[in-house]
DNA sequence: TTCATATAATTGACTAGTCAACTATAATGT
DNA sequence: ACATTATAGTTGACTAGTCAATTATATGAA
């Protein structure tokens, strides 16, 4: 680990390193980590607009648009335009969104078991606290200018 | 937190904090935080091809092909043919690159001491240890295919 | 030497990210 | 009611990432 700005590059390294596992795993499925995303949101939850699902992920809605074509044309979600307001609509999932979400989402949970592996429940809430103060650091940065 | 691979989802979540904040920073330098990261190695040492760079930055060479290629239209950088191998080069800062450096460098310090604000050695020390071990989780189930 | 193989960099096709400009519609204030 | 302002989604321009194919050059083996 070199200069930069120390911990930050390796989370940095490790987010990757994270992001090219379920990257692997998920290729059998034709499904991009991002729109995976997408698709947890609405395995949970149908019928959130794409403002929602860009403040849920925390990602500009221009990527949402383009994210919510691309699982369109996958014919994984469909729309369905607001009767109240007629600028916005809500997204759904089609039958082949479902079904892939009975496979997708045992694979995804067990992921996350394999990453906390070898790591006690309290080794794991210290991280969480850290990365926390970390993260409020970052915060703080971007909101003194 | 909901579902997916909790921890990774967090992990992502204050990195992508993170990089928004050094984002921020760096705008007045015309700097974008991955082309900050070769400038970086360069800053330590010059000389290095793009297959070195690469590898340090374990990004894909395509990928490196293109930052230096934009570094290079901004004249921060330069490229110097290797007499021994013809298919590589060595990269290599102008003047105006190495002026650079002096400003940014210690901004980019400063911002890695923010970050750790209010982080005690020990807790830093807990942190690394622990997202080591994820990170070789995540090394582990890409390997297992 | 010559052929096969490996390596360095580039390029094209694709996904994804930001930002800023734009269009359409809704909500608000006077 | 009308003008102003805000909001929802889209789009274009740009940076960055991967992967696969390509080109040029090196290297090693028959």
């Amino acid at each position: 680990m070199n200069s930069y700005e120390n911990i930050g590059i390796f989370i940095r390294d490790v987010d990757l390193t994270i992001i090219n596992a379920v990257t692997d795993q998920l290729k059998p499925f034709n499904l991009a980590p991002e729109q995976n995303l997408i698709m947890l949101l609405l395995w949970e939850q149908e019928g959130y607009t794409p403002n929602e699902i860009a403040e849920q992920l925390k990602k500009d809605r221009g990527s949402i648009t383009r994210m919510i074509y691309r699982l369109e044309t996958k014919d994984y979600i469909r729309r369905e335009s607001d009767k109240k307001d007629r600028r916005s609509f809500k997204v759904y999932l089609t039958e082949k969104g479902k079904e892939l979400g009975k496979e997708v989402i045992p694979f995804t949970q067990s992921i996350g078991e394999c990453l906390t592996n070898g790591i006690t429940e309290e080794e794991l809430n210290t991280l969480t606290r850290t990365l926390m103060k970390i993260k409020q650091n970052a915060l703080n940065i971007g909101a003194e200018n």
